[in-house]
DNA sequence: GGTGAAAACCACTTACT
DNA sequence: AGTAAGTGGTTTTCACC
């Protein structure tokens, strides 16, 4: 050995301490880490809601504060995932979609887990897809879709569902009335 | 805004069991007139659908118009109906609703319009509730709700579903997986 | 209907408490 | 963590094409 005992014993303290760091430090993109809110955050979540373009000046005032600390509770909420997006509501007719439906689906339970995985990314990639719901139940999962006419329902149902193998059957239901209180974020 | 009277239609055609979707459309009172959308329209709604507090200056950008030209078309599109709103995604975890549920609820055929139509009004307003569909099938519509354990979700359906006297039964599933790809106007 | 220019307005940073 | 002030950029209007 060339280097002192000591220096030696240095360097391996080094590189445990350099072992230890790095799983803590990969683990933190696993865990949810609790996130605290207020009651300014709160109200400004309240606000938000139902107004993703407010201003900040505006939404400032609606929270009783600052504008520029506004700007940074909001950003704060950005950076801990509280909030994930900014959507537009979009009235389907007008895009031609007049008709929604609800489509359960249940699994054949021999189907593949690579192949359930690959047909459901598919599945919530498709146009007509408004929401997918993976579920614990009855169905396996519900797709909620916007299309143009009754038999746009049926050639969704029989090309991208049932034609599946993974698929063992489904129940459509048309969707008369529909309200929204609030958008829930995708799971990760 | 409510709408008792699509309600009505709604619950009359839940009790003549008859699945049909012409008398929905009402065709006495505001008749809907064809939105037309053209090429820039699109663009612009499907920048918006994913990014509702986009600056107007880059959303001009993104559709290659000027941008009093973008404010100009946001605004009709606002006015014409198209665009119903700007949301923001929130991560429902951060609140402490870490569970999220779908249950199906069906009603008794001999169930009094009235209290339908207040039942709903009452469940659609719950704080737990994120969307209502009424549906024409199996459940006559779906809730989906966001809780903080699995004791809430039982509360939740003993408390506002059971107990009424309209709901004949339920049926909860447990939501373990959701993907959004847009956001549905409410129906008006 | 689309645009450029001007005025009003706002976002975002910095310095300070 | 909160705020006030400043500046650089944006929204929004409007006259014109």
């Amino acid at each position: 050995m060339f280097l002192p005992k000591k220096i030696f014993q240095f360097v391996k303290i080094l590189q445990t301490t350099t072992v230890e760091m790095t799983p803590v430090v990969d683990s933190t993109k696993d865990i949810h880490e609790p996130v605290v809110l207020d009651e300014i955050d709160r109200r400004l979540l309240e606000v938000l809601k139902s107004d993703g373009r407010i201003s900040n000046a505006a939404l400032a005032e609606a929270a009783g504060i600052a504008p520029s600390t506004a700007h940074v509770r909001l950003r704060s909420l950005q950076d801990r995932g509280v909030v994930t997006g900014f959507l537009t509501s979009i009235d389907q007719r007008s895009l031609g979609l007049g008709l929604q439906a609800i489509v359960g689906v249940t699994l054949r339970p021999g189907a593949r887990q690579e192949s359930i995985v690959r047909f459901s990314e598919e599945v919530r990639n498709l146009p007509q897809v408004l929401q997918v719901f993976f579920l614990g139940g009855t169905d396996d999962f519900i797709v909620h879709i916007a299309v143009a006419d009754s038999s746009a329902i049926r050639e969704f149902v029989v090309e991208h569902l049932s034609a599946q193998p993974s698929v063992a059957s489904t129940r459509t239901s048309v969707v008369f009335d529909y309200h929204r209180n609030g958008v829930a974020a995708s799971f990760q």
